[in-house]
Formats: C-alpha cells, structure tokens, sequence
DNA sequence: CAAAAAGGTTGTCTTTTGCAACCAATGCCC
DNA sequence: GGGCATTGGTTGCAAAAGACAACCTTTTTG
C-alpha cells in the first residue's frame, strides 16, 4: 500500500498522535488566532504583553519579577515586555514603596480599558474555539489542564 | 484582602484561567522538558526537526510540502529543517519518481535508529508527564485534545 | 560591616520564522 | 503543441523572540 503520496491525514495513532504533539500544535492554532483577533489592539504580537497586562491589571502593585516567573521567562525578556507596555501607555512603572530596588507596576486608564477587551476577546475565542465540546467535557477538559499545569510546573523547582 | 504582594499562585479563576491560557503554558513546559530529554540526540532543539523526522521514519517518500502543511510552517522554513535533517545524516533527499521538481524523503539508516529513540522519549516523557491523571480520564483529553485540533484545523481553509 | 542575594537594565548572540523573489517542472486549455 | 497559470523548492533578507552574561543598586544575612 502506498499511501504516502499526499500529505498525511491520518496523523493519529501513528506516533505524533501524542499528548505532547496535541498541546502543541493546539498552543499554534489557539495563538495564530489570538493574534489575528488582537490585531488592531496595541497589545498585538505580544504572547508576553498580553498575559503581562492582564496580570497587572488583576494585580496591581506586581513586580516584573513575579510577571517572569508566571511568563516562565527570564528578568531581561520580561523587562523588555513591561518596557513597551509602558511605552504604549498601558501600564505605569513606580518604584516600590517598601523596597526600593524593584517596581510597583499598575495599569493606567487606556490599560484598564484595553486589559478589558482583551479579556473580551479572549474569552470570544474561548467560545468559538471549543464550541464543539459538551459544557461537561470542556469543564472536564479545563479542570485536567489545569491540574496538569500545577503539577507540572510544580514539578520543576 | 491585599494578596497581591508576591507573585500570584492563584492564577487560576482570575484571568489567566483560560484554556488558551493553560494550553500554552502546558506547551511551553512540555517543550522544556522535551528538548532537555532529547538533549543528546542530533535533532536537539528542533521542535519541527522531531516531528519532521518522525513523518518521513513513518511516510518514506512523503514530499517537504507535505511536511510543511503538518507542521503548519512554509516551505521556506520548512525546507531548512529538512535541510538540517539531511546534514545530520538522518534522512535522504532524492527527486520524485513521478515528478521532477518535487523531492522524495526517506530516513537513513542512522535516522530510523534516532526516531526509535525519539519515539521512547517521547513515550517516556507522556507516561512521567501525564502520570497523575486517571487513566479514563487521560483517554478522554486525549480524545478532546485530537478533536479540538482536527476541528480547528479544518477552521482554517 | 562585609558578603551574598535579589531586582532590573543593557548588550549581544542565536534561533526561529515569515515574506518576497526566483528557478524549474507540471498541468491546463485553447 | 504552445503559452500560461500552478506547484514544489531554494535563496535572501528582515524581524522578533529568547537566552546568557555582565553590570549597578538595594536589601538581607551572618
């Protein structure tokens, strides 16, 4: 049988057919879509500058170093995302009362706003995307996520 | 109630709990973790070195296009992996049989060995990875997870 | 009080990816 | 059969993300 002349459908159940290959290709349909609908925002090709506004936003008062721990990135990497989020006038930089080395970052009235719409949008795509899944198996399915993510993330110490 | 002086572990429920957001983060550690796995090997640091490989181990013949429509990358880019892949000395680039300008890829000796042993990473890192999760219960986001990707896929067009 | 640690910034380098342009072969269609 | 659009791949930018090292400042520790 030859079969491979065309491009593979039947990915599954030959190898790539894995959890891993899943999430991952998953992470690039959910992220190319979240930049196609984030795009006229002045957050757009920001992986980092979204979760970053939100998380200000939500925390007012945070550090940049707390943002990098959830980002998983570095200190430059996410110094770099607070930078132009401050740039677009999104969030505000102070230094912190009771230390004076780090910074209270809280979000400024455009970023409330476009923190807002953010949100908006995400939780559009959240309906659109998995709109083919029973409520009970999405809430399933969130709850493994989640849980998948703490242990691991737990996990690396 | 002030909890928002160090970083915040109750990500969940306030924003960031989305699925999207889950998906990616999941992404980013199961990618870590997988390239410290594949550390030794000659596809190291290739997120689409291993899935390339593995589809021409399983698809002898299958074309670069091919590959480039799984991956969802280019062919520019996608032609560079394979590019790699055939300096490693892990597959072989001939022209199509049946059409002159498109390439027919197999893997090498060599190759077939490293995808074996990628594959049992693979299956290695699932089983440590996925190990707290109930084995009725890792079936079915097995199952959500494929049906998500092959819906949105077809979203695409 | 000295040394270590923590928070940020700057500089640099690598990797990845996309887009545009190009060549070669194939298919279409008149 | 001959011209024209299409398909498959390659090359050449160019941009963006991310990592690492080095550095300065402040805080903590011993």
């Amino acid at each position: 049988m030859t079969q491979e002349r065309d491009h593979p459908d039947n990915v599954d159940g030959l190898l790539e057919g894995t959890l891993s290959w899943y999430i991952r290709s998953l992470d690039s349909l959910v992220s190319r879509d979240l930049d196609r609908r984030m795009a006229r925002l002045p957050v757009a090709r920001g992986k980092g500058k979204i979760t970053a506004l939100l998380l200000v936003d939500d925390h007012p008062g945070i550090r940049p170093s707390a943002i990098a721990t959830v980002l998983m990135r570095d200190r430059p990497t996410t110094g770099r995302i607070v930078e132009r989020l401050v740039e677009a006038g999104l969030i505000r930089r102070q230094v912190a009362g009771d230390d004076q080395r780090a910074q209270s970052l809280t979000v400024t009235e455009q970023g409330r706003t476009v923190a807002a719409q953010v949100r908006a949008i995400i939780r559009e795509q959240e309906r659109d995307f998995f709109a083919h899944i029973p409520a009970d198996e999405r809430r399933q399915f969130h709850r493994i996520l989640k849980q998948s993510y703490h242990v691991l993330r737990a996990g690396l110490t």
